[in-house]
DNA sequence: ATTTTTTATGCATATAAATACGAAATCATA
DNA sequence: TATGATTTCGTATTTATATGCATAAAAAAT
C-alpha cells in the first residue's frame, strides 16, 4: 500500500512538472494560449483551434475546448467573406496602455459601484461620468445594456442573466490598472 | 399553354400579395423579424427561434435559418448563466429598407431597443437621446411612464401591464417613416 | 411571351459543437 | 497522511448548425 502511494506521489509529481514546464497542459495556460490564438488569427472552427492549440504542444479534445470558449465567452459570429470567426469578448481584449481607461482609473475617477436590484450605479469623480459611461457601453455590450450618464454617476442597466458578480468582474478587467 | 400561363402568373400575384399584406413570407420581412426578435429577446438556439418566428406566421425551416442569421451576422455567444445567446452585431443599422417600412429601425436616428426585466432600453445617434425621449414621453404616454435621457441612450420605464411587445409596436408606430 | 438567369428555399446530410457521464487529478482539511 | 469534496477532462453521444443539391420562384433578357 505504501508502495503503491509512493508511486502514485511521483507520478503526480512528474505530471505537474510535464505540465508546467514541458507541455503547458493546464488549463490557466491553456486558456491564455487559447485568447492568445484568437487575438491574432482567424480562427472558424474549434477543429481548426485544436490543431494550433496541439502545434504549441497543448493536446485536449474538442469536448474540452467548447468548455473553454464557452468559458471565455467566445462568440462565433459570420464574416463578410463567408467564413466564420471565433471573437473573444471585448472586455477581453489586452487593455491599451496608454488608455484612457487605465489613466483614468489610475487618477482614480471611478470612485465606486453598487447595486440595487438589478440596476448598478457607478460613481465618479465630477465630470467623469460620460467619458467612463462611453467605455463601459462599448467594452461590455454583452453584459451591459446601456448606461445613463449625469455629471458624476451612471445608471448601469446590465442585461437579463447578468449577475452583479458578472459586472463586478467585467467593471475590473475594464478599468484595472494593469493588464 | 396560354391557360397555364396565366394561371401561373396569377399564383405568383396572388402569392405575392399574401406574402406582403397576410403572412409577410418574404425575406426581408423575415429577416427584419428575426432582428427584431434578437433585439428584444434571449434566444438560445436556432429551433426556439424558429418557434417564435412561427408564432408570427412565419414558417421557414432551420436550414433557412441559418442563411439567415449568416447573412445578418448574428454571432452566438455564451452568456454568464450557462446559456446562449444570438446578437445582433451593433452596428446593425438599417436594413436595406424599400418604401413601406414601419420599422423601428427606419428612423434614422433611433439605433435599437432592448429590454432588460421592466425596462426598455433605447439607443440612439450621439446627441439624439433627449429629442427622441421627448417625443416617447409625448406620444405614448399611455404606455410610459417617464424616460431618463442621457446621450445615446435612453431608459424607459414603461407602465405596469404594458408589456414589451406594446412598447416595441408603439416605437414602430411612432417612429416610422412616412409611407 | 418565352427563354434565360438569378435568387430563395426545402430536404437530406455533413459538419460542428455541446454535454452526460465516469475516471482521474487536485484541493481542502481533519 | 487519509478522506471527502471539487475540479478537470476524455469518450461517446446528443444536439445544433451549415451546406450540397435539386427545384421553385422571381427577375431579367430576348
Amino acid at each position: 500500500m505504501i508502495l503503491y502511494f509512493e508511486i502514485y506521489k511521483k507520478c503526480c509529481t512528474f505530471a505537474r512538472n510535464i505540465n508546467n514546464y514541458t507541455f503547458m497542459k493546464n488549463k490557466r495556460n491553456r486558456l491564455q494560449i487559447i485568447s492568445e490564438i484568437l487575438r491574432s488569427t482567424v480562427v472558424g472552427s474549434q477543429e481548426e483551434l485544436l490543431k494550433m492549440l496541439s502545434e504549441r504542444q497543448c493536446e485536449v479534445t474538442q469536448a474540452t475546448l467548447s468548455r473553454d470558449l464557452k468559458l471565455l465567452k467566445v462568440a462565433k459570429t459570420p464574416l463578410s467573406n463567408g467564413a466564420y470567426k471565433y471573437i473573444l469578448p471585448s472586455y477581453n481584449k489586452p487593455l491599451p496602455t496608454t488608455g484612457n481607461s487605465n489613466t483614468l482609473i489610475a487618477h482614480g475617477a471611478v470612485l465606486s459601484l453598487e447595486f440595487s436590484g438589478q440596476l448598478g450605479v457607478v460613481k465618479t469623480k465630477p465630470g467623469y461620468a460620460s467619458a467612463i459611461a462611453w467605455d463601459i457601453d462599448n467594452k461590455a455590450t454583452d453584459h451591459v445594456l446601456g448606461t445613463i450618464a449625469g455629471d458624476d454617476t451612471i445608471l448601469v442597466i446590465p442585461r437579463e442573466g447578468i449577475t452583479r458578480e458578472d459586472i463586478l468582474e467585467m467593471m475590473n478587467l475594464t478599468f484595472s490598472e494593469k493588464e
